[in-house]
DNA sequence: ACCTGAACACCGTTCAAGT
DNA sequence: ACCTGAACACCGTTCAAGT
């Protein structure tokens, strides 16, 4: 698709590199899934000592992942100009973040854990969704607080959507649950019975697709939507009460 | 804390069982987190050869995980009642949801994941949020999209909240961080510069503790009023049209 | 039915040594 | 500076065997 999707290395003289690295590790996710990553899969595929890595990211594993979901998410924060309507530089925020997300989903485990949130931090998004916010009128604790919402929304939806989906043999998997929801009775379920065509795949928990192959569309409009309209909701009763 | 911290096995005779080997794993990830888990350490607390684990759980690591985040969600789902107003079960969800996740914060990695989405499967959750969003008018399609919202609502903002924090050697680590953020030039990020106080370890990104240690409280009653402020937005949009 | 015991094919990471 | 090479202490899981 992009520019660098097969990372390579030329016959021999040339060094690693850390940036090469990084791709490559994130060529094994996208194509295996994170449980077919690892530092010796990634030193194989570089033709390389596993140790060598460890030239580059010396803080080992946990280090290199931090930099795949990084690079995974670069440059996803839109530009914020000034008299910009910071209720649709939010929905532009978010969509942006999930169309990245959906061309790498098997990045998605790692966002709500410890790398993303902080290791590879990201002066610029917050800055920006500050600015957004604080022009749209929230000051001192009330800007902080929106923001934390608007960064936890931002993962939510996605981290949830993109959610793998135990791969041992998928179909047969499939089946079987999908008969198990049809079981259940309807005396004590009667919404998701009556329901069911519209839940079966297409809601959490009574799915058996990710979204990067069964996106649920509708349900995230409506989040976005439902959080915009709500933050103006409580922007205005904030700068009633300032 | 409660009645099963310290789950037991008597001087010989006695047999492993499922829930005890539940409870052990739970107990594990609460003490040393989810790198501290493993199948062979649930086998050496349980002074039992690693293979025994497999006669309970024939799938594997994956599916005790997925047992482990059933058990510390156990009975979050608030009860709904005739006439309950759907915003206030709402809220109740939402923090009762927190405050589970919140005596278990290392198993907030599991639940974005594959394993609690859909592993166990918790018809009773999926039922009552449809109850209390057909209460308030959903209906057909939108009834989808607003239950989707729901569910990952729910579950964004606690999962990055307690998040586990790299815990090599905490304290230096957090010491460096505090010192990197203060060090960004006031010119390029003038908000981050002008709100530190309010934002360092208060705000996702800049933070260097977990949400067990140091709570973001306010951003999530902001997140949860402006979601279910957001909803009843979308409602009377949805009822209007219908 | 329930568990022991051995075995296989992997891991992440450290440390010394090469060039 | 950058990588090889060997080594250590672990994993998850399968399969046969015991009782």
């Amino acid at each position: 698709m992009s520019k660098e999707d097969a990372p390579r290395r030329g016959r021999r003289n040339d060094q690693l590199g850390h940036d090469q690295i990084v791709a490559t590790a994130l060529m094994i996710i996208d194509r295996d899934g994170l449980d077919g990553f690892s530092m010796r899969e990634v030193a194989r595929e570089l033709k390389v000592y596993p140790t060598a890595i460890y030239w580059y990211f010396k803080a080992g594993k946990n280090a290199l992942l931090a930099a795949v979901a990084s690079r995974a998410l670069n440059g996803v924060t839109p530009a914020l100009h000034m008299n910009d309507d910071w209720r649709e530089w939010i929905r532009l925020l978010f969509r942006q973040y999930r169309k990245a997300l959906s061309e790498h989903p098997n990045v998605a485990p790692l966002l709500g854990a410890q790398l993303v949130s902080n290791a590879g931090v990201n002066p610029i998004l917050v800055e920006r969704v500050l600015t957004a916010l604080d022009g749209a009128g929230f000051r001192g604790a009330a800007l902080i607080d929106a923001y934390n919402a608007v960064l936890a929304a931002m993962l939510g939806y996605v981290t949830l959507e993109f959610a793998p989906v135990p791969r041992d043999e998928p179909d047969s998997w499939a089946r079987a649950f999908e008969q198990q929801l049809r079981e259940l009775p309807s005396d004590h379920y009667p919404l998701i019975h009556a329901n069911f065509g519209g839940l079966a795949n297409r809601a959490f928990i009574l799915r058996w697709e990710s979204g990067s192959t069964a996106p649920l569309d509708g349900g995230f409009e409506t989040y976005v939507e439902a959080f915009v309209l709500g933050l103006e909701a409580k922007l205005a009763k904030h700068t009633m009460s300032a």
